[in-house]
DNA sequence: CTGAAAGCGCTAACAT
DNA sequence: ATGTTAGCGCTTTCAG
């Protein structure tokens, strides 16, 4: 039996000490333009000595609105932890606090699944609004939360028919950009290393870089590894092929770690006999030797765009008309190199 | 002014559809041996039907508790991201939820304090307890929740005098046990590169290295770096002090691609000429070339020890009576080597 | 085992 | 500009 924590102080206790009725004080709070200037002074002054806050509860249940925007985090696969949650939640708390929000961290209980995860969010009136990542093309989640048309958004991109309130990196463009910072460095044999994961995001940088090398006259040759224990060999067959990149593009900061080593095995030197550029801009990169040429992702501003698109959502009822693609900024450092 | 949200099914629309009164819609929920199996199925499986859930809100404001875990996230240093924090977090959220909990993620607004960010959480009644982890030795929020004697939990420890509400890694012994096994691997010679800043987690990890030092009779010197920039040039000079050790024990895994990068531009192979040690077992300390040997903390086993505790405040009103320290286990891979 | 009554703390709507 | 009334949806208390 839950011991009742003791209650506080109570908007009564506030309104009784400051001679004023209930009404005055949460106007004080919620409408200060409402009380006179005499009135608003002695008001708050009392609540900042009394430590008032309202209760967020009975707040909640009387307004609908709970300042809460519950995510749905993604399972980590320990085999490929998502680092970049870190960075991603970081981004989020920040831009959603600056707009008086907070996020609750929702996980499914042990087999249950996500969708219904969010039902019991919307069901039970927890959140004002839910955000997704991580979503696959066909996404179950976002079939329900169409049909349920709660307020909602997506970090990565929902198909056709389904309401476009997401945000994503262009991460073809990227790559474009990525294969143009190479071209523009004298590159003209480049390599693609991917990992063979069918995940959309993926194959938006794999589409990239084939754009990019169409469009700027490069030739180069592809290899896709399954798991991190392949990297070494394929990228070592990879570098083996002719004509002999001068460059080895990975498709994700992950496959790093491997390719400086088969490089290293290869006889060749990272930053001077050969440039690699990776994807992500995770935070080990800048401590690999030499520190990796990377695309970063502009988290806070994906961020600051999911807000305001949840925001709006909640506030006027309208979703979003179309999703937004965010450029990410390739990184220049010591792993890219210059051909004459 | 936002557009409230259409409520949902309440327990009166249940209660009306069974033909019974709210009250045994509600027991049917948080009571269920108080009814008669035959009623408890026909109410359960209207529940399911109506697809009814009680509002969180509502019930928070009645019963006085919210499920509700707040975590006040450490503000990154974009200079040292703490990627072990979606580890941690990751494990919070799986041992929270089997609890029926949730995390919230709480950050002071601008130019607020953290311990007032958490008079707000404690006030607003927005929490049942809080979750503090990157404590200082004289971190104020400790003193201020001690105050109050709003239930709480550390990761991380707490001085004496405070509540012992905390629970942490054993990173003394982790050390001595890694010296250990340096030593059984045949090692005599071991250096040690840390990092200058104050943190007492480092500072455990110094003094853990010294005992095992001591304890196994081994000789060495010690270096430290102020930042990621001094990692070459140090962990070099380290390398080459006499006696020229033939292992280096480090203090955090961030500093391991730079000492492998120092090492080979000793001409020292790591994992065949120079073993190296790490902590905290990073995700990409598996990628490394040769994947690094760590210390690897029982993240899973620290939040559950925390949620018990944070339960334990809330449930029974007291405070855990001891700090608790859980052993870190040393994870052996290929960048040790054995000393014949 | 089930039902009726009361009220948690707050704010929207209306009255003054 | 301030006060009054009512009730959000639920659970606790007490009666049957």
């Amino acid at each position: 039996m839950p011991a009742q924590r003791p209650r506080g102080v109570s908007i009564q206790d506030v309104a009784r000490a400051a001679g004023v009725s209930r009404q005055t004080v949460s106007n004080a709070i919620n409408a200060p333009h409402k009380l006179r200037a005499d009135t608003l002074e002695r008001v708050t002054a009392l609540i900042e000595e009394m430590g008032y806050r309202p209760d967020q509860s009975a707040r909640s249940l009387r307004s609908g609105t709970r300042r809460v925007i519950a995510y749905t985090t993604p399972e980590t696969d320990p085999d490929n932890p998502n680092a970049l949650m870190s960075g991603f939640l970081e981004a989020m708390v920040a831009a959603a606090g600056e707009a008086g929000y907070r996020i609750l961290l929702v996980r499914p209980r042990p087999g249950q699944s996500k969708a219904r995860a969010l039902e019991d969010v919307i069901a039970a009136r927890t959140a004002d609004a839910i955000l997704l990542s991580d979503v696959l093309e066909d996404d179950p989640c976002v079939d329900y939360l169409h049909e349920t048309g709660f307020p909602f958004a997506v970090f990565g991109r929902t198909r056709p028919g389904m309401p476009q309130a997401w945000v994503d990196v262009d991460s073809a463009q990227a790559m474009i950009d990525m294969v143009g910072l190479l071209t523009s460095h004298g590159h003209r044999r480049v390599a693609y290393l991917g990992t063979s994961a069918a995940l959309p995001w993926l194959r938006h940088r794999e589409a990239g870089f084939r754009i990019g090398m169409r469009r700027f006259g490069l030739v180069g040759h592809e290899a896709f590894v399954d798991g991190l224990d392949e990297v070494m060999a394929v990228t070592r067959d990879l570098l083996n092929r002719s004509p002999r990149p001068t460059a080895l593009v990975l498709d994700d900061d992950w496959l790093a770690p491997g390719a400086y080593a088969a490089a290293q095995a290869e006889g060749l030197t990272v930053g001077v006999d050969l440039a690699v550029t990776g994807f992500n801009d995770m935070p080990y990169t800048r401590l690999l030797q030499p520190a990796l040429t990377t695309v970063r992702l502009p988290l806070r501003r994906i961020a600051d765009a999911l807000v305001s698109r949840l925001l709006q959502s909640v506030e006027e009822g309208t979703p979003p008309e179309a999703g937004l693609l965010l450029a990410g900024d390739p990184v220049l450092r010591a792993s890219m190199t210059t051909v004459a």
